[in-house]
DNA sequence: TCCTAAATAGGAATATATCTTATTTAAAAA
DNA sequence: TTTTTAAATAAGATATATTCCTATTTAGGA
């Protein structure tokens, strides 16, 4: 996000409006990894009266265009698994289905630097993300 | 979950209840990645005055006792990423606290055998989880 | 069989996220 | 610059997921 935020929405066609720039604006300052009552509890300070909805429909409008990530497609409802094997996932970022994989070579690659520093990795668990078969289907109808 | 459930909550200290019987069976019957309300909605055939209440009570006690798992441990709202370079995360399961990581050498991995008949995998996602420093400091104490 | 702590049902409460509608505003057109 | 209009916003209602509260029931030990 390095360039003015102006000329970033201008580019991929939305209106410059104060809530929008000021959000861009917390939202790059804030490291971390914020949640939609973050940003709402920080952007209230200069626009005392912003509601709820505004916040979530920048951070999706935002997210639509690639400006922000977030961090998973699942965060709806709790998912459980019931397969105590050692597994991955792949996840349909459309369908949100989740398929198992077993992929034992994950284990072997060495821990990137620096992350003892971080604390004690006790998994590591991947996940693959793309579009399911059923829904690779259907797009072509 | 190959033993006899009843002997499983008696090895771990738990009252056999009917519906705690019930929910383990339905949970080892039911492939895929249930919520609760889907846990709720079959185990209603049976006792149609349980309460979503027990569901869920039951399902953290399970999940307490390693007899199942969430799939993600963030699963309480959704955050945000700002941080659009190509990266991981370190997530503590115990303060939920999220931070990126660079690990290139993921993407050297080949893809386990069988993905490509998954659909179609647009990303590699690794998620290190553990305890962080912080936590970890605090526990000495 | 009795007793007690634990578990349950039912509904209230909370939290997160989305929807509805009247009002305001950005920005294109005049 | 002024006018116009579709888009954006505020406010509150609504939807959905999850947890809490309390009276009642029950598992399992005495």
């Amino acid at each position: 996000m390095e360039k003015d935020a102006r000329d970033i929405f201008k580019e991929i066609g939305l209106r410059v409006t104060p809530q929008r720039l000021e959000i861009f604006k917390i939202l790059a300052s804030m490291h971390g990894h914020p949640a939609a009552e973050d940003v709402f509890e920080r952007i209230r300070r200069r626009f005392p009266s912003i509601s709820f909805d505004t916040v979530y429909r920048t951070l999706s409008l935002f997210e639509n265009h690639g400006l922000i990530k977030k961090v998973h497609h699942l965060a709806d409802k709790t998912r459980y698994d019931t397969n105590l094997k050692r597994h991955h996932h792949f996840v349909c970022i459309r369908c949100k289905k989740i398929i198992d994989i077993e992929w034992d070579e994950i284990d072997g690659i060495p821990m990137p630097k620096g992350v003892e520093n971080l604390g004690r990795v006790e998994d590591r668990y991947v996940e693959l993300r793309g579009i399911c078969k059923d829904c690779l289907n259907e797009e072509e109808e």
